[in-house]
RNA sequence: GCCGCUAUAGCUCAGCCGUGGUAGAGCAGCUGACUUGUAAUCAGCAGGUCCCGAGUUCGACUCUUGGUGGCGGCACCA
C-alpha cells in the first residue's frame, strides 16, 4: 500500500494514513496480492479521520500506561468527533492527570514510533496479556467467538488487541485534545465495576479541531438551561427536582404550542379528553405497568387506598373507550390528551427540560381495526410532517423497530402490522431505517427524529402498534357480524413531551423563537416620556389585532432599551419619537439589527401578520 | 442508581488550599438627577443563615463527615 502511495508521489506517501482495497480499509503496510481497486486514505477522507481517532485512542492508552503503569486497558473505540478509552485504575483520573497524559501523548508523537500489525493465535494472545496483567483484555479475547488468529498493533512498548486499521506511525497526529473524564461501567453493564473513561477529540488538521471546539462553544451558548434562565422562561429548584416552574414568558410559549397542537389535532379528527392525575394502583397492576415500573412510579396513600400519580395516559384512555358499548362504526376512534405525567426518573438521568420528572405528553391513542392501521399511520405521518415543518424542521429521520425476541401476539399479526408500517413509510417516498428487534413487546413502532440546526438528532415523535393493552384492559367493540372483538391500539405522539420539545426548540433557535412562537412579538419603545400615551395606543392596537405586544416606557436611553429587548430576543422593536407620534407611525427594527424603516401601524400589523401565518416554515428555494 | 466534579447576593463570578478570625465585584433592583433617535447616562442606596445537618476548634464560608440539589459521563427511559 505504502509503495503505491510512494509511486504516486512523496506527498501522498507522507499523507497516507490507511488504504482501501476493494472497499475494505487496510493499513498502509497491507500487501496487495491480486488485482484490486485501491485507494489511499488521508486525513481528508472521513474514513481517514476515523482511523486517526482510533489510533489516537491507542496513543492515549500508551501515554496512560507510561504515566500510570498500574492502569489496565480495556476498550477504546471511535465515537462521533473523537474517541474514548476505558481504564481500570486504583484512583480516578483528575484534570491534572489529563494534562499530563496529553503532554505524554505529544512526546510519543515526536518519538515517531512505527505502528506494526501482528497476528497471534488466541492461546498465545491470552498468555501475553495475562503476563502483562491485563485481565480485562484477557476477558475480551476469551469472549471473541471463532478460532481465527487475532490481530495486534504495537507501537514502541505498547501493544493492543485491535482489528485496525491504524496509522503507520505515531507522528501522524496533528490535532487532538483530551476533553473529559467520566465513569463508565465495564461492558456497559451497571452490575459490573466502574471504569475510568477518558474522552478525546481528534481531527485531521488544527483548523478542524478549532472549528470543532468553536461548535462546542456555540452549543453551550444555545444550551436551553442557560437560555431558559436568561430569557426568563422557566426555572428548577431543589424542592422539586426535575419539575419545571414555568414563568410567564415560558408559559406563553408553552401555551402557544399547545393551542397550535390542539387546532392541528382537531383538523385531523382527534377528540380531546382529559383524565385524572391520581388513579388507583390496581389499574396499573391490571395494565402491567406496576410490575415493570413500580420503582419509577410516584404513589400517594389516602384513606387506606394506594394511588399512582399517572406515569402515562394509555390505561386512562382505554377507560374512556370502555365507557358505553362501541361498534365497529365508531372506529377508528382517536383520543388525544395533553396528559400530565410524573415518573421518578433516576437522579443522574435528568437534564434540564430534556429529561424531567413531570411532563406533559401530546399523547393520543387510536383505537382501530387491523385493516385500519396503515391508513391511520399514514394520516398520523401527514400530521407529524405538517407540524414539524411549521416548527422549522425539514430533515426528519424515520426508523422502524420490528419484533423483539420477547413478544406477545402471533407471527401473522406481527407480519401484518410490520407490513402496514412499512407501507405507510414507503408511501412517504422518504428513506427510512430498519431497527430489527427494537420494537416493544406489544408491537412494532416508528420513531421520528428531527435534525436541529447543530446537526443533532432529537427523537420526538413516535407511533406504536399495541396488540396487548386492549386485551388486558378489556377493550372491545361489536364487529359487523355482531361478535365482540378487541381493537388494536395505536400509541402516538408528535412532539413527545412539551418540555423536551421546547428544550429542542430553544436550542434550535438559540432562544430567538420565530415570531409566531415568541412570547413577546413586538415591544414599543418611547424616546421620551412625551410619547408614552402614543406607545400605549400602539400596544393596545396591536393587542386588539391578536398580537403579543408590550411597551417599555422606562426613562432610559433608546439604546439601552434596544439592547435590553434585543437580548431578550423580541422579534420586533418599535421605536416611537415625536416624528412617529405626529405621523401615526412606528420605526421598525428587527432583533437582528435590521431596520425596516418607518411604517403605519396597519402596515406593520400586516407585515407581522403575514409572517406569523407562515409559522416557522423555511421555504425551500424554488429553482 | 453508579463514577467524578460542584454549591458564596436575583444573575455571572472572586475570596476558601498553602495561611480558620462570618465576605467582595460587575450586571440586575431601588432612589435621585438627566428627557435622551437605534446594542449599556451619571450618582447614591440597599442587598448574603456563604445549600442543609453533624464533627474538629476558643472560633468554621474556609478543615472532616453525612445529606440534598446541580454539572459531565455511564446505566436506565412505559
Amino acid at each position: 500500500m505504502a509503495t503505491i502511495a510512494e509511486s504516486i508521489g512523496p506527498g501522498l506517501a507522507n499523507a497516507a494514513l490507511a488504504g482501501r482495497v476493494d472497499g475494505v480499509l487496510v493499513d498502509t503496510s497491507f500487501t496487495i496480492d491480486n488485482d484490486s481497486e485501491v485507494a489511499i486514505i488521508t486525513e481528508r477522507d472521513q474514513d481517514g479521520v476515523e482511523v486517526l481517532r482510533h489510533s489516537c485512542a491507542h496513543l492515549m492508552a500508551q501515554a496512560v500506561q507510561r504515566l500510570y503503569p498500574k492502569a489496565q486497558v480495556t476498550i477504546g473505540p471511535v465515537i462521533e468527533n473523537g474517541f474514548y478509552y476505558d481504564f481500570a485504575f486504583e484512583r480516578p483520573f483528575t484534570p491534572e492527570d489529563l494534562l499530563a497524559i496529553e503532554n505524554t501523548m505529544q512526546e510519543i508523537v515526536k518519538e515517531n514510533l512505527q505502528v506494526e500489525r501482528s497476528v497471534l493465535p488466541r492461546d498465545e494472545a491470552i498468555n501475553l496479556f495475562r503476563e502483562m496483567g491485563e485481565n480485562y483484555k484477557v476477558e475480551i479475547i476469551e469472549d471473541i467467538p471463532g478460532e481465527e488468529p487475532l490481530s495486534f498493533y504495537r507501537q514502541g512498548e505498547f501493544i493492543d488487541l485491535c482489528r485496525g486499521p491504524h496509522v503507520p506511525s505515531t507522528s501522524k497526529f496533528k490535532a487532538f485534545k483530551l476533553t473529559s473524564v467520566a465513569g463508565a461501567y465495564w461492558r456497559g453493564n451497571s452490575d459490573n465495576e466502574m471504569l475510568q473513561r477518558i474522552y478525546g477529540t481528534a481531527w485531521g488538521s488544527k483548523k478542524d479541531l478549532k472549528q470543532h471546539l468553536e461548535r462546542l462553544e456555540e452549543a453551550e451558548k444555545r444550551d436551553h438551561r442557560k437560555l431558559g434562565k436568561q430569557l426568563e422562561l422557566f426555572h428548577f429548584q431543589e424542592e422539586a427536582p426535575g419539575m419545571p416552574f414555568w414563568h410567564p414568558r415560558g408559559w406563553l410559549l408553552y401555551q402557544t404550542i399547545q393551542s397550535y397542537m390542539q387546532q392541528k389535532q382537531r383538523e385531523h379528527n382527534y377528540l380531546e379528553i382529559n383524565t385524572p392525575q391520581l388513579v388507583d394502583y390496581s389499574l396499573w397492576e391490571e395494565s402491567g405497568h406496576a410490575a415493570k415500573f413500580s420503582e419509577e412510579m410516584f404513589s400517594v396513600e389516602s384513606d387506606n387506598r394506594m394511588y399512582a400519580i399517572k406515569p402515562m395516559n394509555c390505561p386512562c384512555h382505554v377507560q374512556v373507550f370502555n365507557q358505553g358499548l362501541k361498534s365497529y362504526r365508531d372506529l377508528p376512534m382517536r383520543l388525544a390528551e395533553f396528559g400530565s405525567c410524573h415518573r421518578y426518573e433516576p437522579s443522574g438521568s435528568m437534564h434540564g427540560l430534556m429529561r424531567v420528572r413531570s411532563f406533559v405528553q401530546d399523547d393520543g391513542h387510536i383505537f382501530c381495526t387491523e385493516e385500519q392501521i396503515q391508513s391511520e399511520v399514514a394520516d398520523f405521518m401527514e400530521l407529524l410532517f405538517e407540524v414539524y415543518r411549521d416548527f422549522g424542521f425539514n430533515d426528519i429521520i424515520l426508523r422502524l423497530s420490528t419484533r423483539p425476541e420477547k413478544r406477545v401476539g402471533s407471527d401473522e399479526i406481527w407480519d401484518d402490522a410490520e407490513q402496514a408500517l412499512k407501507d405507510a413509510l414507503n408511501a412517504t417516498g422518504l428513506e427510512w431505517q430498519l431497527q430489527p428487534g427494537e420494537g416493544a413487546f406489544y408491537g412494532p413502532k416508528i420513531e421520528y427524529s428531527l435534525t436541529d440546526c447543530m446537526g443533532r438528532n432529537q427523537q420526538c415523535g413516535t407511533i406504536q402498534v399495541d396488540f396487548f393493552t386492549p386485551g388486558l384492559l378489556k377493550a372491545q367493540y361489536v364487529a359487523e357480524d355482531s361478535s365482540r372483538k378487541e381493537p388494536v391500539m395505536l400509541h402516538r405522539a408528535v412532539l413527545g413531551s412539551f418540555e423536551r420539545f421546547i428544550g429542542v426548540l430553544i436550542e434550535h433557535y438559540g432562544g430567538a423563537m420565530p415570531t409566531w412562537l415568541a412570547p413577546e412579538q413586538a415591544v414599543v419603545l418611547n424616546i421620551t416620556d412625551k410619547q408614552a400615551g402614543y406607545c400605549q395606543k400602539v400596544e393596545d392596537s396591536l393587542k386588539n389585532k391578536g398580537f403579543r405586544a408590550i411597551s417599555d416606557l422606562r426613562n432610559e436611553k433608546i439604546g439601552f432599551k434596544i439592547r435590553h429587548h434585543t437580548l431578550m430576543k423580541v422579534p420586533y422593536l418599535l421605536v416611537v419619537g415625536d416624528k412617529e407620534m405626529e405621523s401615526g407611525t412606528v420605526a421598525v427594527r428587527m432583533r437582528s439589527g435590521k431596520n425596516l424603516g418607518t411604517m403605519s401601524i396597519d402596515d406593520f400589523s400586516n407585515h407581522i401578520g403575514q409572517e406569523i401565518a407562515r409559522f416557522g416554515r423555511t421555504e425551500k428555494k424554488a429553482a
